[in-house]
DNA sequence: ATGGCATACGTTATAGCATTACGCAATCGA
DNA sequence: TCGATTGCGTAATGCTATAACGTATGCCAT
């Protein structure tokens, strides 16, 4: 249920990349894990980044130029993602508030914006980072 | 009082250039503005990018790589400042909603977050843009 | 089956955004 | 006067993303 069968054989390849990363990947970076695969271009990762975005399954976090597969591919229901991201690990929090759907809807309405796309993300220092004392491991 | 006499000649004409423009101005553009200032290389834009951020009289717009000057450069009480941004105009409302701020702020809590940097940035399609028969000039 | 359309692919080249590294100059306080 | 800090100028480089070309494949209405 997790695989798409409707995916190519390279988006599937990025999507999987992405899957198994612990950190968000840029674009080359990608290109990089799949030349194995027979990767050779740039575009060859971005046209399937625009899939996966279109399907949902991929972010790209607009602050570090940077994709993650979805935490929640199987949950359309929230139109509005946030993001938190580790400057220092660079693990990203996933996660969606219907509080903050709910002011920018206001906000929306009363002043006639049709949004296509809201990125939120907050950058900075995540729990175990800040206090590595508390025992939460950063690497692996 | 809008001036700030601490700004140096190249950070003062990076404002300048951002305050006369209508829309968001990428590095590059900002450079080939000030060509006959003397600005030459893109360092000088950023440089100056970067103290005038520090500043908070600009912002950069992550979602498309561009800098706006700040629309409220006197008022710094909102740490947390949204923007709709048109994808036809290319115009942009800044604003913050102290609500956004209320429910980001209890996620930050209750995962003991510590974020530097927030960034809210929704594209689309502003009022004027959406619907030009309501009057509203999308040039000038 | 055949023509037309839509989608994906592969490759090369190029455009656009940002930083590293070096050295010099001005300012300011100890 | 020394040293530290900050800003400046230049050249080179690196990272991110797209344009433009042609090809292959699947689908389906004729």
């Amino acid at each position: 249920m997790t695989a798409h069968p409707e995916l190519t054989r390279n988006q599937a390849l990025v999507l999987k990349a992405l899957g198994q990363a612990e950190i968000p990947l840029s674009a080359y970076t990608i290109l990089d894990l799949l030349r194995d695969d027979g990767f050779r271009a740039p575009l060859q990762v971005y046209r399937a980044l625009d899939k996966l975005q279109e399907l949902g399954l991929v972010h790209r976090l607009e602050s570090i130029s940077a994709f993650v597969a979805c935490a929640h591919p199987h949950c359309h229901a929230h139109e509005i993602i946030a993001f938190a991201i580790c400057r220092t690990c660079g693990r990203v929090n996933e996660f969606s508030d219907a509080g903050i759907e709910e002011r920018l809807g206001r906000w929306i309405e009363a002043h006639k914006f049709e949004p296509e796309k809201t990125t939120i993300e907050m950058s900075g220092l995540c729990a175990a980072c800040a206090d590595p004392s508390n025992g939460a491991s950063v690497g692996a």
